[in-house]
DNA sequence: GCAATGTCGATTGAAATGGTCGAGTATAGG
DNA sequence: CCTATACTCGACCATTTCAATCGACATTGC
């Protein structure tokens, strides 16, 4: 029942890059400054965000002044999507997947108390998953760092 | 996000015991008996049912006559117990495990929004396994084996 | 003693995980 | 057109985990 580093590493990265844009808008961020700020490796880095962008949540730019930026708005990315993109689905057993159904090996599906226990449990992550937006993760950053940036201000 | 093989296994195991024991009390059933009954690879059963039993879900009896039953009753278990013991804790991250507690790499964890997310989830799915007890399922597995006798008496 | 049964450690093959390398290809600026 | 800077993409690698199997051993009842 574990999220992989993908998974994890993706969600920081974006949290990252989301929080550039809401910085300053239409900007691009490059993975080498993503993987110092996120302390990710670099070239681990690269592939997350290639997939991130082949799933539609980033957008990218080639070439001298490249980079990447968020593919749409921060309230419309979900934890739910980026995990699946990463990860894949997100039910514990395959016979209870809405993006992956496979039928399982027990005699019948409908009467499978181990199959009823877990659709609760994938309904209750994918309840709180899909729901869990990009800008709230950013918003609460932005909070943390404002509060690190007051410090500063006083240790000088 | 998966669960093993070895916690689906283990979760169909005890029904079949727990089944049994419901069935007639004090029985003990043995290894190849569940195996054949539950399809599971009878060496890789073995395994199973020996973490159960020294996880203190099952007890066993050696030598002639001998075999597994329940350690107590299928009220007392739950499926969070059986699947932590298989498969570990049931956070995603180690950052928000209960029960196997590690640091994550993020600087601070009070405001890492991956871990407040992740938190939800754990506590979602511990809410629903440690409440899910073994004694429901077996209800769900009579009802189901009572229905298909029903049938059969018809068919002769 | 012998057959039935659970116990236990080692081994195995395949896949997943976490990460790295290096050769591409597009692009802006000169 | 050249070049430096990025992203792209496929291959590779080490380690761990998963799923399963094997063989030897310990207990027990008859």
């Amino acid at each position: 029942m574990r999220l992989s580093k993908k998974g994890e590493y993706a969600v920081r990265a974006l949290v990252e890059i989301g929080f550039e844009s809401a910085h300053r808008p239409n900007s691009l961020i490059q993975i080498s400054t993503v993987a110092q700020r996120t302390n990710i490796p670099e070239k681990f880095l690269e592939q997350i965000l290639l997939a991130l962008r082949n799933g539609g949540v980033l957008k990218s730019k080639r070439g001298v002044e490249g980079g990447y930026s968020l593919a749409k708005g921060p309230r419309d990315i979900t934890l739910g999507e980026v995990v699946r993109l990463l990860d894949g689905p997100l039910a514990p057993i395959p016979c209870v997947s809405q993006s992956a159904y496979e039928p399982c090996s027990c005699p019948d599906e409908e009467s499978c108390g181990l199959r009823i226990a877990m659709k609760q449990v994938r309904d209750a992550i994918a309840g709180i998953l899909d729901n869990y937006k990009l800008d709230r993760l950013i918003q609460e950053v932005q909070k943390h760092r404002a509060s690190k940036t007051t410090e500063w201000q006083f240790d000088i």
